[in-house]
DNA sequence: GGACCCTGACTGAACGACCAGTCAACTCGC
DNA sequence: GCGAGTTGACTGGTCGTTCAGTCAGGGTCC
């Protein structure tokens, strides 16, 4: 009866077509993705994508949220698990440079970012969706600094943590955007030593790389 | 026999259409502009936009730049004019914030810059354009400093000019996408304050608003 | 100055490619 | 045999692009 017990439910269809969606749209681009492609990438027919999503539209606005909510829930879950702030922000730095860790497909994720803004846009449901993740994620930062401050590690008489992370969190949107367009003096290692040398200034820590 | 001796000169067709071209863009979006909409804001038929461009691709990348070409040429001319480094860098920062000055379409600019950005990360010329508008723009932004130590209104023995102006660059870039998606916390107003803070502590200037 | 021609901006109908969405038919596990 | 899942041919609409033709202005020749 519930939705999960499909009878072929080797599969997540839903959340597959979904990924195939988002890597679609990540190769092609979201305005050259056409149902065909996605279709393709699952090794499905094009009547099928549409039997689980009522239109193209609405399954492309899904896709793009979809991809960077698990990459979310991935990093936090991540994060958790290190018992040192510094160590903590080290790493939320490393995951915000496109391209510097060649195991993550971080191009990726920023890709599809900048097809969240522009539809954001005049998508009035999608600007909603793209401030609750951004919120998120610089609420993860302000706690990493909140944690660091409590533990000792950081300097407790520095500014608000929640404007802190606001700031360095849109500086690394900018900068991340030139490393993404492969801007030749805007490297990746370089956008993670201006990271690591702004924290460090700001916030007071000392990160490790 | 001249080019510029034409029949009917009175108008400049060509600067025309990549005028409608970039207004449509703004409007619609990119993916959602139509040759018949551009040739509809000239009043013209759709034959003509053909006419003059080889393309509609080639239209369209021309006039992405088209737009941010003139703002930069009108700011830099306007900037020249003005005797107090202070006064520069607040105008920038003032120009910087989407939708601050009611009298400028800066929404509309920003709104162009991530058209901008989305093709950039698969069309390389347009990715070579937009690092050369880039830097240009951080270039002014340095200019701005370095003038500012001249006349003795900013200290001198901060860090290195361009660098500075890179970091503030990209916090600006990060902070504009908020406010232009209509973030609820992030409003010009405070875009603007946050900019100011930042130049203060960072370049030194005491910015007046 | 009038007849003629030429040029080139401009038109808009027509073509053709492309693609989202539909649907009748088929499969297969229960 | 029922129904969820799946197929893929088909439809209808939407553009980008083409092109044959119109028209206005200006130059040229007598």
């Amino acid at each position: 009866m519930s939705t999960k017990t499909r009878q072929k439910p080797q599969r997540d269809r839903h959340q597959e077509i979904l990924e195939a969606a988002s890597r679609v749209i990540t190769d092609r681009g979201l305005a050259e993705t056409r149902i065909q492609d996605i279709a393709d990438v699952c090794g499905v027919s094009p009547g099928l994508i549409l039997y689980y999503f009522e239109s193209k539209d609405r399954l492309l606005a899904e896709a793009l949220t979809y991809a960077n909510d698990q990459f979310y829930l991935r990093t936090a879950r991540e994060l958790r698990k290190m018992p040192a702030a510094k160590e903590r922000l080290s790493r939320v730095i490393e995951l915000s440079v496109p391209g510097l860790l060649p195991e993550y497909d971080l191009l990726d994720e920023w890709a599809l970012w900048l097809e969240i803004w522009v539809r954001a846009l005049r998508d009035p449901e999608m600007a909603k969706e793209r401030e609750m993740l951004d919120r998120r994620w610089v609420q993860s930062i302000a706690e990493v600094i909140r944690y660091g401050r409590q533990t000792g590690e950081f300097p407790s008489e520095g500014p608000d943590a929640d404007d802190l992370a606001m700031q360095f969190g849109a500086m690394m949107d900018g900068l991340a955007i030139q490393v993404m367009l492969n801007d030749t003096v805007m490297t990746p290692q370089r956008m993670f030593d201006i990271c690591t040398d702004v924290a460090t200034r700001l916030i007071g820590s000392t990160a490790d790389v």
